[in-house]
DNA sequence: AACTAACCGAGACGGTACGTCCGGTCTTATT
DNA sequence: AATAAGACCGGACGTACCGTCTCGGTTAGTT
């Protein structure tokens, strides 16, 4: 008699439907019906769909969390970090869930809170961890701090993901590590 | 005498509608309503809510797209891109349009080939004019290109206004030319 | 504390509407509209707006349904009998929307069983009170029975109805009834 | 080169559609894109799509009407007469046209006057016809006149096209003929 | 031979209603 | 007390035709 729950069943079968219809065709009638749950059931615990969806996403997020480990040296570090972000994006699902979420934070704070707080908030934790050592080391200057290093680093791979469409490549996530470390080695001018 | 075509009544009102309720509270039925014009010759023009979305975004990008002037110095001219850029999407109009329509980006591949030619491609152009005079300045390595250097500079503004909504301020443009900069002189190791 | 049941509602809703404006002015957005009901609902349970009105027209049949009492001999029974039916045609409502339902009988055979079962079939069966009681009072030919009986005295009447728009005057029902009798008295020839 | 006149083309276009799809699947917009003509010249020639049908109706009619012959007896004739209606009513074409534009009847008073006049008329001149020398005869009442003879010869017939859906068969027919001149013939009690 | 007026095709337009999809709320009965 | 089931209101969707309306391009007929 498995799952009591009726939460794993519905956040099993989100992620389902969003495997195999993004974002925009997620319906919660459709997962009522396919869970065999009541869309009571599913309104009682998540505000809307976009919430359903993200909550289906930190699911996946919660089991995919990394400590990252020391590595020797921060570029090493950063790549790994980056190349993580890229793999997971790239697995279909998750790259089409953020994709179908991005457009809901604008208009629904709530979610943006929630996301920002369950999605980035922990990258940024590692990121942090990565260039504290880093300036331990002495690999990077004293001053670089997650907050505009998330920027530098993600940011060039949420573009292409979201925006450009181009491909998230190991070579390109090399050339973003190596771009950022060009100006946090250097000592600014 | 103006207006005879009612693509202008409808494009404005459209904007209008973006003004206020964003992407989300934009209706076929609304436009139609408030510029007196058919749902029919909406469709006429425009595969859906989003295609017109895009082509009010796209009729504001005409009137604003300049030419990048020679400035004397490339970081001049880069920081003035970025920073062209950060202007427009912190006006709320265009930086709700655009966050309210990647998410359409990923499931509707005709509206995401014509963001890409009529928004990107735009941007790409002049980029490369700049990093052209650049590395004839000699202030840029040789084989700068436009393709990376969109990830980089553009990424982080992105990333900033889709995702962690942290704020689009001049000195975050200036940290992010800087860095590009830093690699894009410095010769590779 | 009434109508719990929006059918009521809406049914009542569909005879005003009728009435006012013909089946051709029948809208089932309308219907919503004035009966505060959605749309849905309304096609959760008639398939079309026809069947709406059919439904709205055996509404008031099931009302006016009345057993066929002895009245002594047979004339007076048939007269009493059409007599009612050119009453209940020419009420305007009902006349409007028997009018009105003809020509989808012939493109929806589901409307149509539905019509012949619910409206003519009980007039049928109150003819055949009648005639057999003519037969056992000697009053009729014992091989007169309803079928052909149906289609001589009733389509006259809509023959006028539907067709002429000549006025169902109850000299005109006295004229069909004794036509009606002429034949079904007289011994083949 | 042929047909110069677009009317033409059209009422042909209309009855290939009427025999195709019925009176409901004529759309003024199939005709002209099929006959290769203008709407617009369809509505400077009818004022609706039932005026259109009408005319194709009656374009029909003209080709049959027929000159009542002498048969030597009046059953003959008015069984020829009913017979006549029958077989066309029977065809496909003629029955689902009138049977669509029956409920138009009552809604467009200038439809029914033409419908009446050019479809009804015609008919109640040849019933005239065939009483006239039935009376000459003496095998009809001299006060048989053929206003009530058409709603007694005519309605059974429609009544089972329009409303019961029974067969219009040849001993239908006979009944129906019998039946009239069981009364015509007796004199009145 | 040029001019004009009628008529034509093409098709955009405002408009009404269609029937459908889903969102999110609420009620009822079960367990 | 939480659930499955599912009816309900509401809003918007995208479509189909309606009947009206320019708009140019023949084609006749007139001058």
């Amino acid at each position: 008699m498995p799952s009591i729950d009726p939460s794993d069943a519905i956040l099993r079968t989100t992620l389902e439907l969003l495997a195999e219809r993004g974002v925009h065709g997620l319906t919660v009638e459709g997962v009522a019906a396919r869970s065999g749950v009541a869309k009571t059931t599913i309104y009682r615990r998540w505000r809307s769909k976009q919430d359903l969806a993200l909550a289906a996403l930190v699911d996946i997020a919660d089991r995919q969390t990394q400590r990252p480990r020391d590595l020797g040296d921060t570029r090493s570090e950063l790549l790994a970090f980056v190349m993580r972000l890229v793999r997971v994006l790239s697995s279909s699902l998750v790259g089409r869930v953020v994709h179908g979420l991005v457009s809901e934070l604008d208009s629904d704070p709530e979610l943006a809170r929630t996301f920002r707080e369950q999605v980035l908030a922990r990258r940024t934790a590692e990121l942090d961890h990565i260039l504290e050592r880093g300036v331990q080391r002495g690999e990077v200057r004293a001053d670089a701090r997650a907050g505009i290093a998330m920027d530098l680093l993600l940011g060039p791979i949420y573009y292409r993901l979201l925006l450009s469409g181009a491909p998230l490549t190991r070579q390109f996530a090399e050339e973003v590590v190596d771009s950022f470390l060009a100006a946090a080695t250097k000592s600014p001018e």
